[in-house]
DNA sequence: TCGGGACCTCACATCAATGGCAGCTCCTAG
DNA sequence: CTAGGAGCTGCCATTGATGTGAGGTCCCGA
């Protein structure tokens, strides 16, 4: 499969899948003219990019996921995912807490003796 | 007060410093030699910026703010903080998606018999 | 008068994933 | 044989707050 098939049928682009494959994360061989040849698999191989990409996970995390997906090290994938995990759990709790201060900015302005110094 | 001085009582580096006032947050008179002098009430302005930022708002979003804020226009500043907010709220909301996804990602990995291929 | 420190502006780098363009090669249908 | 479509590489842009550095001005103390 070429590059044009492989983004239609996993609706990638394909400035994607070249950057994917820049960021190790999809191998591709070449033909004779050095265009980039996909086992049929690569469909299946975007559609898990793009559940990690959803999931928060950056391609440079991925990248460090992906060999040991491959060498099916289990543990230590499920490791490095429940630290990513983590990393989600703390990026909402700021948010969540960030909520809070707005909150708070909101109160404040809402005081009627509210001035801008204060 | 000049710059360096308001960078360290407000904790904040001179760049940024200088980038509020780019951004149209923070204004300075200059002196003859076209180096910025800030008034007192600067420290509480800057404070007020962090306080905005790490509600996560964007300088953009708050340079809308703070001329409502200086007109005292309380009830289109809280109509625009509560708009801030629901866009939180989007973001955490996201966020919360991805952790189901990652969720799933790990429930996949987890599995006996998973293959790289699936 | 000289050195250094504080300040100035301008401008590029960062991170991530993607869009988009230029200029090239290659293959295939008419 | 030729036109056009698909592919290739390489590069720049985007967003936002900040770091960093070059090169220049200015002022004060020794």
């Amino acid at each position: 499969m070429r590059i044009g098939e492989l983004a239609r049928r996993s609706g990638v682009s394909v400035r994607s899948l070249r950057y994917y494959e820049e960021q190790g994360l999809l191998t591709a061989e070449r033909d004779s003219a050095g265009r980039r040849r996909y086992p049929e698999s690569a469909v299946a191989r975007v559609a898990l990019i793009r559940r990690a990409f959803a999931a928060s996970l950056s391609s440079r995390a991925l990248a460090d996921l992906l060999p040991l997906l491959e060498a099916k090290c289990i543990p230590r994938s499920r490791a490095m995912l429940i630290a990513e995990r983590e990393r989600l759990e703390a990026q909402i709790a700021a948010l969540t807490q960030a909520r809070v201060r707005l909150d708070e900015v909101i109160t404040v302005v809402s005081e009627p003796d509210w001035t801008c110094d204060s």
